[in-house]
DNA sequence: CAAATACTTGATTAATTTTGTCGGGTATAT
DNA sequence: ATATACCCGACAAAATTAATCAAGTATTTG
């Protein structure tokens, strides 16, 4: 069970625009050298971010991405609806006419497998971009 | 982030077994059958839960295995420990000279994929297999 | 003891998903 | 004008997961 590269990216370069907006906008050519991860990639990330809203884009030189929201409006869990990053843990079809489907026959472990998804979400709703940003520098010797 | 199915069967047939130890040995094929999961493919993952000490086995007719322990007594961590189910949701390799490595330098997210990992594995360590039995049996109308 | 059952093991293949790259755009500030 | 930086769809490489195969060994039962 782990994350896909392109959910940590999505936050990481987030935490880093919230971290170093010392301009109004910040490029992806900066984020992609800070945090070390390819341009051509988080192009495409920084597509799905602005499709949900999550920054918008100015073009041109000079340009580059702003947070729609302040840091602390930002939950983790937008961030990783948005570059299409979901819990699954069932394995059940909804269709299926044997075996489990999620209603009238559940499967064993269907009921924890949702409880496990149930929490791992909770936690992505309570956190926010600007916990980030702060945790990081109070861990910083 | 998703469970591997590898971890879900492994779940699935140990409480498969719990529920349905009428006689002292469960056979793999009787567990193949009920809960439709090839049979080969168990084969392999009852190898791993033996190694774990999870269940043993006995050979030859009427063969089969049995859980070493109470369902009570099985965490859900040590199942998902004994089929490789790691929850992985850090990057940074630990040996890496520039950019994060857990420790003198962490990147901009490391306590948050940290604080995650910790949520998700205190689950599985508070869950145990009869938690699975007891709950299926409520849940049936 | 023969035959059926069921576990044992390593190797290999098939399928899927992830992780990017490529190539060609378009808009805008200087 | 021209350099910068966003835009977008398609495609390819790599990694991982899922599953099968082949060739066993041990044990019970008739």
């Amino acid at each position: 069970m782990k994350l896909t590269t392109k959910s940590r990216y999505a936050v990481m370069a987030l935490a880093d625009m919230a971290q170093f907006k010392e301009s109004s906008t910040v490029s992806l050519r900066d984020i992609s050298l800070r945090q070390n991860i390819s341009l051509l990639y988080l192009e495409q990330i920084f597509l799905k971010l602005k499709k949900n809203n999550i920054v918008k884009s100015i073009r041109g030189v000079n340009g580059g991405y702003i947070l729609t929201k302040n840091p602390n409006q930002i939950k983790i869990s937008e961030i990783f609806y948005a570059v299409d990053e979901t819990v699954k843990t069932v394995g059940c079809k909804k269709e299926s006419k044997k075996g489990c489907n999620g209603k009238s026959s559940k499967c064993i472990s269907h009921n924890l497998w949702d409880e496990l998804e149930t929490h791992i979400n909770t936690f992505f709703e309570k956190k926010r971009l600007s916990d980030l940003v702060y945790n990081q520098d109070r861990s910083r010797i």
